[in-house]
DNA sequence: TTATATACGACAAATTTTGTCGTAGATTGT
DNA sequence: ACAATCTACGACAAAATTTGTCGTATATAA
């Protein structure tokens, strides 16, 4: 319950990593996988969600890899999460989803109300409060 | 992601639907399941936990049923989360599990601290404001 | 041209969540 | 005493989600 996922974890290793690489250096996911244990490909994948979001740069070919292209400072958690997870909120019924209650909900608003809550605490912390 | 599980959810319509009834009035498992259209023995498996740590009254045999234990003001959000998921962190090593990292792990210390944020805003929510 | 890297979809395994079933014990009314 | 109706609880099954793997394509450096 309120767990965030192991792509999540991967993914804020993989930044903490790439944020004290020096300027335009360069580390595979390979490399990552091997230094922090983690699973190779999976890791990939999230690396390629990040990468396509523009938060990291790929380059490819031989001695290619990642590296951070934004500062830190400058994203905020809840968009992080969002990049590899998808909309985030407590229960599914925040966003959209076909649940059939919805009028009849008896906790429909103060589960809103805490979402919210969740969400601007995020949405007050930077992804350089994880990876400093 | 940061989901909150449908036995909470179950859980928060029964005790919302408990605190609007008249002092001393019983209700039923299975009159709950009907009327919010939740699965009965779910429902009961949760209603049981509430009744096993005294968070609601457990009144067996025909006419039998649940009512209100407690003031819901006086529980935190936080420990009735926790009566029914068990220990409530972001990430599994927050309370324990053999993680082989552990040590070397470089966001321990960051996802502590969010963490401890959510907790500190879930213990400063009282099971009154989600069931009022 | 070969080796090494990212990109990406499809699939498989594992885990967790959700839901069901059977049975036992308590209590009420007949 | 007995039937009906409730809670209590463990075992199990189904479903959903998460996690991990594999194959293949594309880019690039040497």
């Amino acid at each position: 319950m309120l767990k965030i996922s192991r792509k999540v974890e991967y993914a804020l290793i993989a930044l903490r990593h790439l944020q004290g690489l020096n300027e335009r250096e360069l580390v595979s996911a390979k490399e990552l996988a091997k230094a922090y244990g983690v699973p190779k490909e999976l890791l990939a994948k999230v690396l390629q969600r990040l990468a396509k979001k523009n938060i990291i740069d790929a380059v490819k070919g031989p001695h290619g890899g990642y590296r951070l292209a934004i500062d830190p400072e400058s994203m905020k958690l809840t968009e992080f999460f969002e990049v590899i997870e998808g909309p985030m909120g407590i229960m599914d019924c925040y966003f959209d989803s076909g649940c059939e209650q919805m009028d009849g909900c008896i906790i429909r608003t103060p589960i809103n109300r805490i979402n919210d809550s969740i969400r601007t605490m995020f949405n007050n912390m930077t992804l350089a409060e994880v990876t400093h």
